[in-house]
DNA sequence: CGCCAGGTGGGAT
DNA sequence: ATCCCACATGGC
């Protein structure tokens, strides 16, 4: 039996070798400029800036608008809010609920979802006047209607640069495949497994969800494919 | 047609 | 604690 911290760093490294690089979160407002791809991935490390308030927000309002949708979907109801000047804590606050339902239409549930946004555009006013404590942030955004671990984690990692393991269902059943836990862990289970494992770094946190969800998408699938898959050789599900 | 997608909250057991 | 369901669009 390998190393628990062995076999997350050698997953890592596969991931990263077959993929390289994902330049996650993908940030609509830099698509196409230097440095960033036409979706807004960064594909140039070096052109890498510090985020705007507006940004985080853009950052925050999209991890709401996945949610259980493909991000397809969910980019076009961020390009929408940003067309129609949305993504600002009191634009969101003025709107109706009605009308900014209609606004993200296509990232499907958009009546659950125009209330989110709101509700977390709340939090947000209060939030970004600083002095805010890292183990305070995620329990502020963890109290907001509508925003469970996944989401608050991923806006505190990718936004606001905080280092968590985003432990989503992805990560669960690729973890569980290759034979990093013998059970599927819960979320809280699996992130203080990946916490304990590897050095608390937003780039590694950040890139390893990235990876973990674009490996998930096109081999480690709920039927896997495991023809051609990078992590065939550490893989127990493979060599079962 | 059915299934899935970068979940979450609410209610029943 | 743990299941079960509603929420909804768009691509394949």
């Amino acid at each position: 039996m390998r190393l628990l911290p062995d076999l997350l760093r050698t997953t890592y490294r596969l991931l990263e070798h077959a993929y390289g690089l994902q330049g996650w979160w993908p940030l609509v407002g830099r698509a196409g400029t230097p440095g960033y791809d036409p979706e807004g991935y960064l594909v140039d490390p070096e052109a890498a800036r510090p985020l705007a308030d507006e940004e985080r927000l853009e950052i925050a309002l999209g991890a709401v608008l996945t949610q259980n949708t493909a991000w397809e979907n969910a980019r076009r109801a961020v390009v929408a809010l940003r067309d129609g000047e949305f993504v600002s804590t009191e634009a969101l606050r003025d709107v109706e609920s009605d009308k900014l339902a209609r606004v993200i239409r296509s990232s499907g549930y958009f009546n659950q979802k125009a209330r989110k946004l709101k509700l977390l555009a709340r939090s947000f006013e209060r939030m970004d006047v600083g002095g805010m404590a890292e183990t305070s942030r995620r329990s502020v955004l963890l109290e907001v209607w509508g925003v469970g671990p996944e989401t608050a984690d991923s806006i505190l990692l990718y936004a606001y640069g905080e280092p968590h393991f985003i432990a989503d269902a992805y990560a669960r059943r690729v973890f569980r495949r290759v034979g990093v836990a013998q059970r599927e862990l819960s979320y809280d289970e699996l992130q203080a497994t990946c916490h304990q494992a590897l050095p608390r770094d937003r780039e590694l946190y950040g890139e390893y969800h990235a990876l973990l969800v674009r490996h998930a998408r096109t081999h480690c699938r709920k039927t896997p494919i495991c023809e051609g898959c990078p992590l065939r050789r550490i893989c127990s599900y493979a060599r079962s």
